[in-house]
DNA sequence: CGAATCCTTGAACACCTTCAACAGGGGTGG
DNA sequence: CCACCCCTGTTGAAGGTGTTCAAGGATTCG
């Protein structure tokens, strides 16, 4: 499908767009400035058309073939239990990755649902892997990509080990601010894409506490919060709330 | 120094053992069978002195150079927060990696401490980088044990975020169990090298929760506990409280 | 043997959850 | 266009689970 007309619909932009015009590239895979390089990574990539919110990237137990580099809307990655319920894993915003967690046992161990109407690039796993071999600092990128994720995970366990509940709704917040400011985005006013039900299994609260602390949050000058539509008034005091009794940062270098 | 003879003292063996000989090569980094493989892997790879209890492999900030594997003894990682506090992120067994989250910015940013005299081998991670060059199968298989990681600590956050006291020490003990029975100990009894504040202080709980589930999993029959040393009476019970309500395994397949 | 540390036990409390009811959008159909 | 319904989100009150605080017992190591 050739590039269609702009138009003040979100994302028809995102069909055709090779890596090295795409804004992003340097986030996901920061493969060098070499322009060879990045023409080769390019090559192997397959722009899939943009995916409806609700819809599934994949499901848990598909066989692993490619990573996904989000380039616009969000992802959440979750795995269900068997009774029905979910964890949710993680939130994914443009630029970052989904999917690293099933080289493992070539196998999806959770689940990417698209929060929104979402584009993707495909990377085949077994041709980066080729690829791999011939750019070391492909090579050298992957794997350090892959130990950002564990590190995050890090930081989250952190979070639900030693965190009450003002102090992770903080946390969460004032990570989705610092990686929309990163990708050139208010770090101060955003939307939400997941609902509340999303933030608080993501969390380890339950809805009714998320809802109870967005008032709290907002009754105290924090912020505003209308819906999705979130208004930071005061980072600084976020910040201080987020890391009151223990350490803090949730994902400190963007993903 | 040469090897030295044997004797019931824990750990005299592992002071010089090429990785052929090593009970754990195929659980650290399963390079495949290839015996040349196997002797460029262990060419690169410093068997240091073994450590004593309390002593750090490596401190949050250390520049980071080599990973490490677990040969005897256990380590456990935990990042140090301001207020001289810990989360405790890891306990590793024999044949365990420490080490891949520093990979990210080339300084660890946790604390490694042995919680018993522990010998590791060393693996400098440039030399381990070149040497995946020239091993296919070794450059899969770093991507695959990092996955595996971020795996692990998935399964973490299903466990903070979503299970109660009972259930988080329930999954630990069962982690344990296996993960000592893959390296042919019993999977029933067997020795905690952790202190109980360290325990706690992993499964998010205060360290007289888990002194009081202890006591109560001994009265209820589940297992005897005697300071350190753990026997466990009925496992199919300690999987069914593991899993009461939401998802289970702790470390499903050992690392 | 003494000191320090680790572990255990008890009682009161705090925080978050559970249960319940209601409000407000957003979509569909009459 | 409004009525209706469903789903999401909000708010209140009661309850439970784990924490905090406090004290005593056990073990190790100098």
């Amino acid at each position: 499908m050739p590039q269609t007309k702009a138009s003040n619909i979100i994302d028809l932009s995102a069909i055709r767009v090779a890596c090295k015009d795409c804004g992003l590239f340097q986030l996901c895979l920061p493969v060098g400035i070499g322009g060879a390089d990045l023409e080769l990574l390019d090559s192997i990539i397959k722009r899939r058309r943009p995916i409806k919110r609700g819809e599934h990237l994949f499901q848990v137990g598909d066989p692993f073939q490619a990573i996904y580099a989000v380039r616009s809307g969000s992802i959440k990655t979750y795995v269900p239990t068997e009774d029905g319920y979910e964890q949710v894993t993680g939130f994914h915003l443009p630029g970052e990755l989904v999917g690293l967690d099933a080289i493992h046992a070539d196998i999806h161990p959770c689940a990417a649902k698209a929060l929104e109407t979402t584009s993707v690039c495909e990377i085949p796993f077994e041709r980066l892997e080729e690829l791999s071999e011939r750019i070391p600092t492909l090579r050298h990128q992957l794997l350090k990509i892959m130990s950002r994720e564990i590190l995050h995970e890090q930081t989250l366990l952190m979070l639900l080990g030693k965190k009450n509940a003002d102090e992770r709704l903080a946390s969460l917040l004032l990570s989705l601010s610092g990686r929309y400011q990163q990708r050139g985005f208010s770090a101060t006013e955003f939307n939400l894409s997941m609902s509340r039900n999303d933030i608080g299994n993501y969390l380890g609260l339950v809805v009714e506490t998320v809802s109870r602390l967005f008032t709290r949050f907002q009754d105290e000058g924090l912020l505003t919060v209308q819906r999705k539509h979130i208004r930071i008034l005061d980072l600084d005091r976020l910040h201080a709330l987020a890391c009151q009794s223990r350490s803090c940062n949730l994902r400190p270098n963007s993903e």
